[in-house]
Order: structure tokens, then sequence, then C-alpha cells
DNA sequence: AAGGCCATGTAAGTAGTTACATGATTGA
DNA sequence: TCAATCATGTAACTACTTACATGGCCTT
């Protein structure tokens, strides 16, 4: 049940269409809970009918945008669910899962793969950092900005970790494996 | 299709019943990608279905027990699988969204939130490490078993972020924001 | 008037979650 | 024989994904 609170900060920031609401999944909060603009239309639907949000006056016909903007309702919401108490999820990842099976079936082409992961783990970092040289580089920053600056290392944090496992495994994986390799002499 | 590959991975570990591969998901493969009895059934019955895993003869009744094992079809998918492109999925953590709303609607609760996953990531550190203090101490592992402690350091490695990540978060927290207060005098 | 993009949607399918049902076995 | 637990499932729902549809606007 977070899309719709997704939805609802990005509104509060700013009040938006569903296709600027998508642009900014694409560059923004959608770095720590993605969508597609499928999700974000029929979220928009719901949540206008849960009165939560409503659409700003504009002729309500096919192709023509629609801007939302929260009510009041909405942010109760919001602010009810930033101090929810939710249990941690545990990892889900398809990567750590393929690595378990390779110990059972062999690494056969996995090498490129670790690389590519690698690859697409760095350009994550690089848009991240210079996201924090351009939006938080104040000296005495908001304690807004204080917040969303700690979500933004979050992220930073999260590819630094994943570069370093990668090259560690990659280092593994091209150094012979000593258990069930034929011994020299 | 995670799922299907997990199961297929354990069940190759070794041969085992919807209940048994529960259990082990709940202690072990399910640390990277956790399962519910119910999609552990009706993913059997799919596997079964596509020729992948077959059960071994049993009284096929309700109530007793079912013992699944690989054809070699399902190793062959599971080979495939391993070294399959596929790119990593964005973050989606409901954590660092609750900051970044928090950072709209204000920050009030969040605190407790962040002190209890904190307590939680410790308890699942503690757990992993004591996994690797029992199965990982040989001094000359296997290829396998390399491969196998090399997905468990990045769990470790995970909760090591995650627990630094929090302690900076209500270190944050716990100090008077800054730029949004009263001063004194 | 044709093509491309902007903008909003529908439909169908897959994956995961939550709640409940039912038979078999075991120990008090 | 009753309750608890083991073991396997069904049903309904929610969330997410993929593919496609449609109308408006702008440029050529």
């Amino acid at each position: 049940m977070s899309l719709p609170h997704a939805i609802l900060t990005a509104l509060l920031e700013k009040p938006s269409s569903g296709l600027e609401l998508t642009r900014r999944f694409d560059r923004s909060i959608g770095f720590f809970w993605s969508a597609t603009h499928q999700q974000i239309y029929r979220e928009l639907g719901k949540l206008e009918q849960a009165g939560l949000i409503h659409a700003l006056p504009q002729p309500p016909s096919r192709g023509q945008k629609r801007a939302y903007e929260v009510l009041p309702a909405g942010r109760a919401e919001l602010t009810g669910w930033v101090s929810r108490s939710q249990d941690p999820k545990p990892i889900r990842d398809a990567l750590l899962l393929r690595l378990r099976a390779a110990a059972v079936v062999g690494r056969d082409g996995l090498e490129p793969e670790l690389e590519r992961h690698l690859v697409s783990h760095r350009r994550q970092l690089a848009e991240y950092t210079a996201i924090e040289e351009r939006d938080f580089a104040a000296v005495e920053p908001s304690g807004e900005d204080r917040l969303r600056h700690l979500v933004l290392r979050a992220g930073i944090g999260l590819e630094i970790f994943w570069i370093e496992w990668l090259s560690e495994a990659l280092a593994e994986f091209r150094q012979p494996p000593a258990g069930d390799q034929v011994h020299p002499g």
C-alpha cells in the first residue's frame, strides 16, 4: 500500500497531471518506489473516488490534461501513514538467487551478468551524486532538505554497497575455483 | 519469474515436500526470495504440469506428504535462467518513501519506527553472522560453498548498511532541525 | 491531411497476499 | 476421543506488468 502514498507525497510537493507525475517518478520519487503511467492513472482515479485528491477544473475529456491536488483528507491519510508501524520487508533480489542457483547448476554465463549489473550500479551512483551536488550543497539546509538528503544518501550508500560487492564477486569468478578444479602437478 | 527458479534450486539442493520447502524458505533461500506456503504449493503444481519436476511415488491424497524432485528439463530451465540477461530492479523501499513524505507532512511519530527497524536489522545481522560462523568456517571451501558464502555476505553487507544508515537517521532526528525551529534569544 | 508526440486511458495477464478449509497423525 | 499439529490445498483480493487503444495538438 505504498503507491497511493508515493503519489500523495508527489502531489503535495507540486500539483500535477498524470503524465507529469509519471515523469517525476522516472527521475525522483521513483528511485525508491517506481511506477508506470498505467499504475499512476489507475491510482489517481481511486484516490479521487476516495476523496483524498481532486482534479483542478479542466475540460474532462480524453486527451486533455487533468491536474490533481491533495485534499485535507489526503494529507491526513499521508500523515498517518508516515508513523504507521510497518515491518521491514526481507530482501528480494533475483541476482542473489541466481548466484545461489549457480552453486547448484554451475556458474556458466553468470560473469557477463555481474559485469552488466556493475555498470548499471555505477551509472545509478553517478546520477545520485550529480543530484546531490546540484540539490544539496546548502551550508545550512532546512529540516525538509536534510530529510530528503538522508533519503538520497541511502540510495548512494546502497549503490556503493552493490558496486563493492559485485567487484568482490567478479574477483571470485575470475580466480579459478579452489575445490572443484583439476590441480596441476 | 523468480519463484519457480527459487523452488527448483531448493529442490535440487534436496528433494522436499511443500511444507519442507516452506520451512527452508523461512530460514535460508527465503532470506533473498521469500514465499508463503500458498505460493509454494501453487507453484509446485505448475512446475509439475510443465514437466520440470515430479512427485515421488506417494499416496496422493490430501493431508499426505508429497515430495518432489527436479527432472532434467527443470535443471535445464534453471541453468538457462542463471545466465539469462536481467536488468537490476530499482530500489523499492517503503521506509525511504516515508522519510520523503515526512519531509512534506512532518516527521511526527517516525522516530519509533526507525528504532524498530534498527532493532530488526540488528537481529537479522546476528542471524546471518551465526550462519556464517556455523556453515562457512572451512579453510578451503569448495567452489559451491564460496558462491553461497558470497550470497550470505551480500545479506550481511546490506544489514550493516541499514544499521549504519538508520543510526545516522536517528541522530538526525534527535538533533533539533536547524531550519524550521524557533531560535532561542 | 499525415505523422509525430502529448495525454489519458482499457484489457489481460502475472505475482503476491490474506483468509479460510480439510484431511491425517499424534499425544494427552 | 479430543485437541493440537502436520500437511495440502482453495478462494478472493491487491499490486504490478505488458500490450494496446484513443483523442487532441502541432508541425510540415
